[in-house]
DNA sequence: CCGAAATACATGTATGTACACTTAAATTAA
DNA sequence: TTAATTTAAGTGTACATACATGTATTTCGG
């Protein structure tokens, strides 16, 4: 769908103005896919972020610094979404030895699991719904890190 | 800045995997700058949202499901978003005559005043991070669209 | 070695999001 | 015209976000 379909308008004054709004439109769009998907296994689209950095470094463990700054949303409370894994038990939390201030964290034998059948459902899902070629992609990225340029 | 710096990373394993983090950490750098732009007006990015599309239909009302259609992040509650709106005498609210199941809004003189001098302050703002030519933005909005293809 | 500064995390508050459920009003079907 | 259905909003709950503040621990300067 065009944006205008997708916001009912036809303001948009620049391709500028309107690629901020379509990148915030096809976050929110691409969000909703996922997160509909996660919630079957109960997961929420940041608890599943968690546990694929974790898995990531598994078996080493990860503290909540490290975890937060490869967050894709960098503001992301990650103290709050390690409880709600804690809880469901699949992500075990321990006070460091080495530094008492850290608190580091590891996935569970329920946690890896978890992960790995969210892994499955959500490829197979995104293999669906992201249709565009390979060269399209690499393309996008270039502009995206292009837009980004001012970071 | 590159996005496996972003997220201190370096496994992706396809561009188009790529590109949907970048999508969403792109998103979330734009709304973080905007948010922090309307924080000194005591906007939130969602309340300027609401501002600007009763704004795009000014002086006509418009109901909640009018609203609902037009913002970005289609699930918002706009109710609540207009409580707080209402709370800040920003956006005047009454039940409609025609139907009085809806609930319908119109700016105020001094919401139109804070939403000029917000829409003035953004713009500068975004005239400095959002650098790209037209041409790239263009053709950025033309792959977006394509990601979207499935939607 | 000690006190100040920095660091890592936790917590509180306001806001927003996603979604289920409720209520009131309008529309439709019998 | 009345009963059933649909529609528009509001409300409740769980989760997430943004940000300020508090607390314990470590590090660093003197």
């Amino acid at each position: 769908m065009k944006l205008e379909e997708a916001l009912k308008t036809d303001k948009f004054l620049t391709q500028n103005q309107k690629a901020g709004l379509n990148i915030l439109y096809t976050a929110w769009w691409l969000k909703t896919i996922i997160s509909s998907e996660l919630k079957i296994m109960g997961l929420t689209h940041e608890q599943y972020n968690v546990l694929r950095i974790l898995k990531g470094k598994h078996p080493q463990q990860m503290c909540v610094k490290d975890i937060g700054s490869r967050m894709i949303e960098q503001n992301s409370n990650v103290p709050r979404i390690i409880d709600r894994l804690v809880a469901k038990n699949l992500v075990s939390r321990t006070t460091s030895d080495v530094d008492k201030r850290e608190t580091v964290m590891n996935l569970t034998t329920t946690g890896i699991e978890s992960l790995r059948s969210a892994t499955h459902k959500m490829n197979s899902k995104l293999k669906t719904i992201m249709v565009i070629s390979e060269k399209d992609a690499e393309e996008l990225n270039k502009l995206l890190e292009r837009f980004r340029e001012k970071e």
